[in-house]
RNA sequence: CGGGGAGUGGCUCAGCCUGGUAGAGCACCUGGUUCGGGACCAGGGGGUCGGAGGUUCGAAUCCUCUCUCCCCGACCA
């Protein structure tokens, strides 16, 4: 049992004005962390409690399928350099020096540790497949930490990580993992989803991202659910699609082949259709890019992307840099629309394009040098090579939903000039044909056809096929049964503690709203919450409340509760404010119909209070939890 | 990194435009009265106004530089 008058739990009566979402300013109230710096946060000893009955949860869960850890947060830049990441991970990787000069990293991810004790020490089959993880600091540095817990620069990781013989061990690895989570999550009182999330440049095979529905998320995700509510379909809006309606096409005119003709003024989309009549989607719409990708010492290489999709709908960049396997992407400059198009934004289109053929995203992925490295290029065909000397010849990434369409309005590539009946594949080429656009709130999902809904949402959880990435750029390498050499295949998941918290705060803050002076009210799932339980003395001068509370708290931790009991010298209103302030889910008040033999049992969850017989309180909080 | 905002006692903020002895509420300490939804009275402690430089007889206030924090965007295995 825990007496609130001894214990350090600073209250606030009004929010900082720093914070501005509701987990933030909740914390920050209720006592639970301070502010250090940008993105860095002490947790105070109701966090800490929390926090660790969290770390608790996940550990029972995690040990059923593997074995826990501990490793270092500090790391030399050696282990690094052998995955390449010394460089990859650019910016967000805080580095230091040691009295030597020697560089070092803060760890954030494992992958690099836990593969290198797997090279040196896993030999044989025999001793696959194993899971191992661990719950530890992570340190990144954001560009923008934010939104208080939620978005920060130190955290609370458990990472794990499995290594197999085959693609089918690394499967089941996975699906444990999914199954681990999702009763982690549920044992956490968290309503979540489980989404498809995009592997990114990792070159993953299957990646999925827990993921709990709050306004102050930064994911989009887009879900169906059919009328039980089940989620029939859910993933990221940078790996989400949907199925399309029918389209009218337009009439060809004349000899139905692309014509030439004069649209002035008439770049938007929107006028366009206009003047001729047309839907938005009997448009191409071009998005130009520069692709880039990091270059040695620090520096950006790039290439000319160009995406055309239907008019009506909107490029995805994740979708788009995925299919054009670059990194990162910005858009044109009016000199390089010039440049690579020949024409001004609001007139551009497909047709005339010199287009890079698919082969050439295999070499280098698709970035080349200039001038005399080109020679140096190996395993190039002269026609490829071609292509590639022309410095016009762009990466150019057609939607799906232009495939197959025909008689379509595009830009000319000139000032006020469209063509119309453009037929793609007919008319023009593409490097790749892929999904590049995002999905809207409304469209049927692509499996049963019920309307998506988007919505933002925090990022909980991930779990995520890794492939032979590190363990064959680390060397690591087992004996099989005959005696051959394999790389073992690996899994990488993690869990974001502290989101756990903020976004059992957020979920349960949306639902519950705000209090009668207009802030932010919560209560906290039992199992997650610093105490299940707090017994509140009304008038702690009254000597009988007080020994019925000091009674009551004994009892409740008895009977296996985590007991706080509040006996502060304040006023009961107070003692109620603060108490719904932390997030306790059950309060037992001990007050005036004591001497009637009754307390009060407030179940903040269930939004119930109840007058119950002194007796019976014991039995009747069990039969609650 | 681009755009916007803010740094004055522990917290929320006023004062700045128009330079002239640093304020309020809450919190804190002491005493008393209260005691079921953030009580009341009396007394008291606490701030070189983010930092540096400048203008001035005089700077929280005007000027220059700088640091930090927040928000939007960019970015983000």
């Amino acid at each position: 049992m825990h007496r609130w008058s001894k214990l350090f739990i600073p209250t606030l009566r009004e929010a900082p004005a720093d914070a501005e979402v509701a987990s933030h300013q909740i914390l920050l109230r209720a006592g639970y962390i301070r502010q250090l710096g940008a993105g860095i946060y002490s947790y105070l000893p109701l966090a800490t409690r929390s926090l660790n009955k969290i770390t608790a949860i996940v550990r029972t869960e995690m040990d059923r399928i593997g074995q826990e850890f501990f490793l270092p947060a500090l790391h030399p830049r050696e282990v690094w350099e052998e995955s390449g990441r010394w460089t990859g991970m650019g910016e967000n990787m805080f580095r230091l020096k040691d009295r030597k000069g020697a560089d070092l990293c803060l760890g954030m991810t494992h992958e690099e540790i836990m593969t290198s004790i797997a090279r040196n020490e896993i030999r044989s089959y025999k001793q696959l497949p194993q899971i191992w993880y661990q719950i530890q600091t992570k340190f990144r540095d954001e560009p923008r930490p934010k939104s208080g817990l939620l978005r920060v620069r130190q955290f609370t990781m458990k990472d794990s990580y499995s290594f197999d013989i085959d693609e089918a061990g690394l499967d089941e690895s996975y699906n444990k993992h999914d199954a681990a989570y999702r009763a982690i999550f549920t044992r956490c009182g968290l309503e979540f989803v489980a989404v498809d999330a995009d592997s990114g440049a990792m070159g993953g095979s299957q990646s999925q991202e827990f993921m709990v529905y709050t306004e102050a998320g930064e994911d989009w995700i887009a879900s169906a659910r059919d009328d039980a509510g089940n989620v029939v379909y859910a993933a990221n809006i940078e790996k989400a699609t949907s199925t399309l309606g029918p389209v009218t096409e337009l009439e060809p005119t004349g000899d139905g082949m692309p014509e030439l003709i004069y649209t002035p003024g008439k770049g938007a989309i929107a006028d366009i259709c206009e003047f001729l009549g047309m839907q938005p989607y009997n448009d191409i719409k071009c998005v130009a890019y520069m692709g880039q990708i990091p270059g040695p010492d620090g520096t950006v290489v790039e290439k000319p992307v160009i995406a055309f999709l239907r008019g009506d709908h909107q490029v995805n960049e994740t979708k788009l840099a995925g299919a054009a396997n670059c990194n990162e992407l910005r858009t044109m400059q009016p000199e390089e629309l010039q440049k690579y198009l020949s024409g001004p934004a609001g007139f551009l289109g497909p047709v005339g394009l010199t287009v890079l053929p698919v082969e050439a995203l295999n070499v280098n992925r698709g970035f080349f040098p200039k001038g005399a490295g080109l020679d140096k290029l190996k395993g190039v065909s002269g026609e490829l090579l071609a292509f590639i000397k022309d410095e016009r010849a762009s990466t150019v990434v057609v939607d799906l939903g232009l495939v197959n369409r025909k008689n379509l309005v595009a830009g000319a590539n000139k000032l006020d000039y469209h063509f119309r009946n453009v037929t793609p594949g007919r008319d023009f080429q593409w490097t790749v044909a892929a999904d590049i656009r995002n999905v809207t709130a409304g469209e049927p999902d692509p499996v049963t056809g019920l309307p998506l809904r988007l919505g933002k949402a925090v990022e909980i959880g991930h779990i995520f096929k890794l492939g032979y990435k590190y363990s064959q750029s680390m060397g690591s390498r087992f004996l099989d049964k005959n005696g051959k050499e394999q790389t073992p295949i690996m899994g990488s998941y993690g869990i974001g503690v502290e989101r756990i918290l903020t976004s059992a705060i957020e979920q349960s803050s949306a639902k519950v709203g705000k209090n009668d002076r207009g802030e932010f009210s919560y209560v906290l799932p039992r199992t997650i919450a610093p105490y299940e339980v707090v017994v509140t003395v009304t008038k702690q001068s009254d000597a009988a409340l007080a020994e019925a509370g000091e009674k009551f708290a004994a009892d409740l931790e008895a009977a296996g509760w985590d007991v706080l009991l509040d006996d502060r010298n304040d006023s009961a209103g107070v003692k109620f404010k603060d108490a719904d302030l932390i997030g306790v889910p059950y309060r037992v008040t001990v007050g005036k119909r004591l001497v009637e033999g009754f307390v009060e049992v407030v179940d903040r969850l269930k939004g119930t209070t109840e007058e119950v017989a002194v007796a019976e309180v014991v039995n009747m909080l069990g039969a609650l939890r």
